[in-house]
RNA sequence: GGGAGUUUAGCUCAGCUGGUUCAGAGCAUCUGCCUUACAAGCAGAGGGUCGGCGGUUCGAACCCGUCAACUCCCACCA
């Protein structure tokens, strides 16, 4: 909707619009929801190739993209339907790799180890995302390390005990230690510079090194170091050096680089591991220990902690000018600089990208395996043989790196490559469109595309061409998370996303995007309200029966009457409201500020257009209009309706067209110049509105209340027939009242009817404290009439402590109220 | 644990650079009206120490500090 809301704004204001729609391909989510079809039928991914695999996952995509099409096409998104773009389209999927490349040969890819978490069972690397982690009870097992010197030699240092406690969870991987670690400032410790450990069962010999990673006050303050099996340790390793030993194989089993234990499961050899320290007197105590672990989605095993080869972008030099691009204002972000301390962050502190995925779904690494496991990246295997120089094997032994690219290493180059700026560079289209002009986005992934796509701009065209011609977009405007009621984000496993294809049937299309637009300033959340919805569609509602008034004066104009002196200052008032309300959300637009924008537009229909404009210019029942009223009238009504249209397409589409003949339509009708408007006819207009709801409040305080003058308290019990009965007794007493009370006040007094009581009320200005004593008798009179009526109808109840008792009415204030009338009148006078 | 954000009426949210649209809108509640475009409406009413505390200022919903609750992104503890 904000995108629709922009591009049709832009469209109506002469620009030449271009919204491209499309989809990246979401590889994690995507594959893993064909996986789970896929096994829904019985099928499993691994009896799969390759492309049988990626026929099937092609066929999901297609009809779950086709249902977010649909949705964009019934919102009224006006997209251009030729362009859809999809980021594993062929062109789209040669740029990817032809980037891959160009980046690679820069040296800005490089290959690199990184911990993933492995699912034993099911052989397979798990994304983050398939990871859950749960609170559970844990053992923390103190081990004893014995401490020697470099030489091997026990070590003798008077100061330091013979050997270091250290706890650990995960006692079968300590044949996988390549050091232990301490807190430099950790006092306990300090005698260990220069000194090793001694591995426990295998009795290897490793550095104790010094990090200030160290938690001092967890378990002993000593850590064992193995970088093979868990990421904290793997970062340490990096740091220091530390060779790393991985002592499980893929199954889940002891490799034979444990020395001990060799093919056992691993939470076997856990407890093999600790009942061998126990035996040789190494383990020094156990406790229990609330820890977090995680499991696979997949299979619910426990995820293993794995090195494995993963390819990496080099972002330091990438980040630089993406950096510079905002700060120097070439980019701007929306709303205000709220997050540009999020993107300045992430810049400043960012880490190589690892792009490599084990996954099927998405675009194939381009690089090339010899049997003997040198690699050339190229985007074909005939381009990667002839890389290798004297190559001793044939082409066919040539085998293509299995994993795919992250998907962001696609859509990091929407902006070039929906216009073929990568594929086809220079061609009429990329160099008319690019750089293009806002892109609108979820606040969660200001770093996941819009800081890449910065990058991936700024790499693309060097710095030989000038910065506004590099940077993808010039502004960013960042959505909040629609959420629901209990403030979760929406999500498909949660299910608590409404369909937005059922919403619009219950509330049509305009409404919905009216109800999502009024409450959601930029950035900021949005609690998913279904009333805001309901107040779209009353909006629309009552624009329709705007309508429906203006076309009733449709052949009732009368040519050349004098204007009435309000109709025609109304006309003139409207005019330079008109104009100023289009001032007001020009300056809105461009600082996006759309909701605000709707908000204007919606009390300048429904407050000064409907409840002021055409409450002055209607004439009264069954009597002509004057014409150039009614000409006016038209001619705002429709200017009204332009306004509107980027926010609520539909309605505003349809009335334009049922106001008159058109030979246009207003989806593409440019907007007039903006005109000043005429703050004094403003001034007066306010003044006017003003004095007049001031007098008409003033009337209404003037007036004789029901209660002033009468009060009957009349209750009708529960279930009786006085609701039919109601209308007829009106008639009755009315009828009655006329000819007696005509003597007294004469038209004076009616019967109005409440809820559940009614009264007699005199007319506005009439004091009924001077006839007290005749209403008196005509209460005495109604009540005994009323009794009557509760005879007949067999209801004793029907006239229930019935007071007939005339209470004097608020004389002050009424002559208060008069008094404010007749100044508000005299200064009324004085504007003309 | 690191970073960012939010907290205003019963609910969902406005309130742009501190001072006359400053305490607002819609929904909900209550009262009165089926008035001739509109009861999916009209005319009214009630309801808030603007998260707590402290500070700056002549003046704070707005600026600063601090605490609390919630949210998002990232990282996840031997």
């Amino acid at each position: 909707t904000v995108q629709d809301i922009l591009v049709r704004k832009a469209r109506m204001s002469g620009y030449n619009a271009c919204w491209v729609p499309g989809s990246d391909h979401a590889s994690i989510a995507t594959e893993a929801r064909v996986v789970k079809m896929l096994k829904d039928q019985g099928i499993d991914k691994n009896q799969l190739t390759r492309p049988e695999f990626m026929k099937y996952a092609y066929e999901w995509k297609d009809k779950y993209g086709g249902i977010i099409y649909s949705q964009i096409r019934k919102l009224g998104c006006s997209v251009d339907w030729d362009r859809v773009a999809f980021t594993m389209d062929p062109d789209y999927y040669a740029s990817v790799i032809r980037i891959f490349i160009d980046l690679y040969r820069d040296g800005l890819i490089y290959r690199g180890a990184r911990m993933i978490n492995w699912d034993p069972q099911a052989k397979t690397a798990l994304s983050d995302e398939e990871v859950e982690y749960k609170e559970e009870q844990g053992t923390l097992y103190y081990v004893q390390y014995k401490i020697v010197n470099a030489d091997g030699t026990p070590d003798t240092d008077a100061k330091m005990p013979p050997s270091l406690v250290i706890a650990t969870q995960r006692p079968e991987t300590i044949m996988g230690d390549t050091a232990v670690c301490v807190n430099p400032t950790d006092e306990r410790y300090q005698g260990l510079a220069g000194k090793f450990a001694v591995i426990p069962l295998v009795n290897r010999r490793v550095p104790i090194i010094f990090d200030e990673y160290v938690d001092p006050a967890f378990g002993t303050g000593a850590l064992k170091v193995t970088p093979a099996h868990d990421i904290n340790d793997y970062n340490l390793g990096l740091k220091h050096g530390l060779p790393i030993v991985d002592t499980l194989n893929p199954d889940g089993t002891l490799s034979d680089a444990a020395g001990v234990f060799v093919g056992m499961e691993r939470f076997a050899a856990r407890k093999a591991v600790v009942d061998k320290l126990r035996q040789e007197s190494l383990l020094v105590k156990e406790e229990t220990h609330m820890t977090r672990i995680g499991f696979s989605q997949r299979t619910s095993c426990v995820v293993e902690p794995r090195i494995s080869t993963q390819w990496f972008v080099k972002m330091k030099d990438l980040a630089e000018p993406a950096l510079k691009a905002v700060t120097e204002g070439h980019i701007r972000i929306h709303p205000g600089d709220k997050f540009l301390a999020t993107y300045k962050y992430w810049l400043e502190n960012v880490k190589d990208w690892c792009i490599s995925r084990q996954l099927w779904w998405g675009q194939q690494i381009p690089a090339w395996y010899a049997p003997d496991g040198t690699f050339q990246v190229a985007a074909s295997r005939e381009e990667a043989y002839r890389l290798f120089k004297a190559p001793s094997f044939s082409i066919d032994e040539l085998k293509q790196d299995e994993d795919v690219l992250d998907t962001w290493f696609s859509s990091w180059l929407w902006p070039i490559e929906v216009f073929k700026g990568v594929t086809d560079p220079g061609n009429p289209e990329i160099s008319y469109y690019y750089p293009t002009s806002v892109l609108v986005t979820g606040q969660d992934i200001i770093f996941f595309w819009v800081a890449r796509m910065i990058m991936a701009g700024l790499y693309f065209y060097k710095d030989d061409i000038p910065m506004e011609k590099r940077i993808p977009f010039r502004d960013v405007y960042f959505t909040g998370m629609v959420r629901d009621k209990q403030g979760r984000k929406m999500s498909k496993s949660l299910g608590n996303s409404p369909d937005v294809l059922e919403l619009m049937d219950k509330y049509g299309a305009d409404a919905l995007r009216f109800g999502i637009m009024i409450s959601s300033p930029a950035g900021n959340d949005l609690l998913y309200d279904e009333s805001s919805l309901e107040q779209g569609s009353k909006f629309n509602n009552k624009m329709w029966n705007a309508l429906k008034l203006v076309k009733g004066w449709e052949g009732r104009q009368k040519e050349g009457s004098a204007l009435a002196a309000d109709a025609g200052f109304a006309i003139k008032w409207f005019g330079h409201r008109l104009r100023e309300a289009r001032a007001e959300i020009e300056e809105l637009y461009k600082e996006f500020r759309l909701s605000e924008a709707l908000k204007v537009l919606y009390s300048l229909i429904w407050d000064d257009f409907c409840s002021w404009y055409l409450e002055w210019v209607k004439p009264g029942f069954e009597q002509p209009i004057d014409a150039a009223v009614y000409r006016h009238t038209v001619d705002y009504f429709g200017q009204l309706m332009q306004l509107l249209h980027p926010f609520m397409p539909f309605v505003t589409e349809e009335i334009y067209h049922l106001l008159e003949q058109r030979t246009d339509d207003l989806c593409v009708r440019p907007y007039a110049a903006l005109e000043k408007p005429d703050t004094a006819v403003l001034a007066q207009g306010m003044l006017l509105k003003e004095a007049i709801t001031a007098i008409r409040d003033a009337r209404i305080k003037a007036q004789i209340k029901p209660k002033d003058s009468i009060d009957l308290s009349i209750q009708s019990a529960q279930g009786t027939a006085y609701e039919e009965v109601l209308p007829i007794l009106v008639r009755q007493v009315n009828a009655r009242n006329a000819s007696i009370t005509q003597e007294i006040v004469p038209g004076a007094l009616t019967v109005v009817s409440g809820k559940d009581k009614f009264y007699i009320a005199a007319e506005k200005g009439v004091d009924t404290g001077h006839q007290k004593d005749e209403l008196q008798k005509e209460l005495t009179y109604l009540k005994g009439f009323l009794e009557s009526v509760d005879k007949k109808l067999g209801n004793e109840r029907f006239v229930q402590n019935a007071k007939p008792e005339v209470v004097a009415g608020e004389r002050k204030k009424r002559e208060d109220a008069l008094a404010k009338i007749r100044t508000i009148e005299e200064s009324l006078a004085h504007i003309g």
